[in-house]
RNA sequence: CGGGACGUGGCGCAGCCUGGUUAGCGCGCUUGCUUGGGGUGCAAGAGGUCGCCGGUUCAAAUCCGGCCGUCCCGACCA
């Protein structure tokens, strides 16, 4: 490609919304352009991105026995009433009505149409196993999108599905596609991590996220340094010192608290407790049922695990005046000894606590000596702490921390709960019928561009890494007016073309100041410069973007010396 | 959805508080000359419904109201 005739839109200013490096340099490099909140175009350069990433996802999807489908990314309502998701996904569908009045929606994510097609034509185990995938724009109405590319409305995913007769199938399915990423992240030179992850609103059982480590992430990921334990906090559990408690009352003692609304306003508290003494007490709705959550005071709420350990899809937080309407007293003030009219849940780190502080339903007074399971009638133990940084690791005796991650993929076991509710059955060997065993597994491609991005830049620009860089090689004349410059580049690109290489040739009329600044933007790996003194000698430079590093080359031998730089490069890209 | 900020040529900003005649600046763009290994210099140009609607006023980019849009911080996901 001549860039003369190319269309690279580069930004010499980042423009004042961009916050996130990946967004501020895709703009500059003229790659990406918004149309609206979370929702981009891809220009010429960043589709070529998109199609190397996208390349080597076949690839390995293929090299598993992944086969290619593309389905519709409009659904019939039916489909999701099947599965119950047209209510689970609440405001994050978009939904629309043709002009029949049939409610339709845009596809989310493509569980429900695979799961259609296989319960109509997958009747035999012989069919059995299944492998299906296909690479297709999803629509979601994020509450919030943000961070350029990270967090879209409309993005592509490459998402697979697999059915099996049982779950041995299932299991190695999920460990191909396991390997599959792994290798397709490796070939897209990403540093990545594989952590547990909580399944939210996809279901099923079992779940790894891929996740580059990054401030740009979203996401918080627990990690042990000892024993390489690694799970997102949505899921990830922590040793926590056991606190010994004093022998308390022979019952709780209500107390005048004046003003004091806080787990902080209690410690300082002339009488009060330390936080780890103090029952914290959260008024909840979980799907419209006024629920106590009891949390240690000095522990947070971790509403992904409320949501996993009670079913519950709708949660929010109550509002004062419910709280004051169902307990009698505001937030401050409230607790659950001797409530019986709404389900309580207590965090495990509550167990056996005794001698404990709460509040007393009755605004500015509270309760000691509380003996949890002597005085509260908790009737479900749960999980509902988040993990925080520099507690104990659940594995070994190492110390957590926690890193900020973003998620480019995430594999699930589903099970059987799309075949069941949608009635995907085959008949097995003894002719009985079973549901299919299901698995799903998902790649946001702009995410694993924009992750290369935020790990692979300096201050000048992007750092592709070779197997994904738009171009391999950028061929810079200093000089389009000089005559010799001009005849040694033509000669040059024909010859890197006619090698099958590919190569963005820079034969504006411009500076050379302006041609390199544009080339550390864009951060095509390798750049040969034509200048007049070692043009003169019969070289040219050859300059790798990641290193910098530069060596002078006869003419006639840079094609092959080009050639082996790509090697080497991409060599270094896989050990990465 | 809760909180915060912003909206002025393609990009980055000033002007607004304290209303007043042709709405400025830098970059980019066009033309000419110049320069030619890290955003060259000079000159001349083109380009703006000041987000939209309404109100106040003799007069609104500026004050008031509503709406729309965008970004950031928190709860959701590839």
């Amino acid at each position: 490609m001549r860039w003369s005739q190319a269309f690279i839109p580069t930004l010499r200013e980042t423009p004042a919304d961009a916050e996130v490096v990946s967004h501020q340099l895709l703009l500059r490099a003229g790659m990406i352009r918004q149309l609206a909140s979370g929702i981009y175009s891809f220009l010429p350069l960043a589709w070529r991105v998109m199609q190397k990433i996208m390349a080597i996802i076949r690839e390995e999807m293929n090299r598993i026995g992944g086969q290619e489908f593309h389905l519709p990314a409009l659904h019939p309502a039916e489909l999701w009433r099947e599965s119950g998701r047209w209510e689970i996904m609440g405001e994050n569908m978009f939904r629309l009505r043709d002009r029949r009045g049939s409610d339709l929606c845009l596809g989310m994510t493509h569980e429900e149409v695979f799961t259609a097609i296989a319960r109509h034509e997958l009747r035999s185990y012989k069919q059995l196993p299944q492998v299906w995938y296909q690479i297709q724009t999803k629509f979601r109405d994020e509450p919030r999108p943000r961070s350029g590319v990270l967090r879209v409305r409309e993005f592509i995913m490459k998402d697979a599905y697999t059915f099996d007769l049982d779950w041995e199938g299932l299991d190695r399915a999920y460990r191909d596609q396991y390997e599959a990423y792994c290798r397709i992240f490796d070939r897209c030179g990403l540093k990545y991590l594989v952590v547990q992850a909580s399944s939210g609103a996809m279901g099923g059982q079992e779940s790894a996220e891929f996740m580059v480590l990054t401030d740009a992430g979203e996401d918080h990921i627990a990690l042990c340094e000892e024993c390489g334990y690694a799970a997102n906090t949505e899921k990830a559990t922590s040793r926590v010192s056991d606190v010994a408690d004093a022998d308390g009352l022979p019952a709780p003692e209500m107390f005048p608290t004046p003003g004091v609304r806080t787990i902080k306003d209690l410690e300082d508290f002339p009488g009060g407790a330390p936080a780890d003494r103090q029952i914290k007490t959260l008024a909840y709705f979980l799907d419209d049922q006024f629920t106590l959550l009891l949390l240690r005071g000095d522990h947070e709420l971790n509403e992904a695990k409320l949501a996993e350990a009670t079913g519950a899809t709708h949660i929010r937080p109550a509002h004062p005046e419910e709280i004051k309407a169902a307990l009698g007293a505001y937030p401050g003030s409230i607790g659950a000894v001797g409530v019986t009219a709404y389900p309580i849940l207590a965090d495990f780190a509550l167990r056996g606590r005794r001698n404990m502080v709460t509040g007393a339903n009755r605004d500015d007074f509270h309760l000691r000596g509380v003996d949890v399971e002597r005085d509260i009638r908790v009737t479900q133990w749960a999980d509902l702490r988040l993990v925080k940084t520099g507690e104990g690791c659940p594995q070994c005796e190492g110390t957590l921390t926690i890193r900020k991650g973003l998620e480019i993929g995430h594999i699930f076991k589903l099970g059987t709960r799309y075949s069941e509710s949608m009635g995907a059955y085959v008949l097995n060997q003894e002719g009985k019928a079973v549901p299919l065993v299901m698995g799903s597994y998902g790649i946001g491609v702009e995410r694993v561009m924009a992750a290369a991005v935020e790990l692979y830049h300096d201050e000048d620009g992007i750092i592709w890494p070779i197997t994904i860089a738009p171009f391999q090689v950028l061929l810079v004349p200093v000089n389009m007016a000089d005559e010799a410059q001009r005849a040694a580049a033509e000669r040059l690109y024909a010859d890197l073309l006619a090698a099958n290489l590919e190569v963005l040739y820079d034969d504006r009329d411009e500076r050379a100041g302006v041609k390199f600044k544009d080339a550390d933007l864009i951060g095509i790996p390798i750049r040969v410069t034509i200048g007049p003194q070692k043009l003169a000698r019969g070289q040219v430079e050859i300059l790798r973007r990641r290193t910098r590093t530069v060596e002078d080359v006869a003419l006639d031998t840079v094609v092959a010396r080009v050639r082996e730089i790509i090697e080497e490069e991409t060599r270094e890209v896989l050990a990465r």
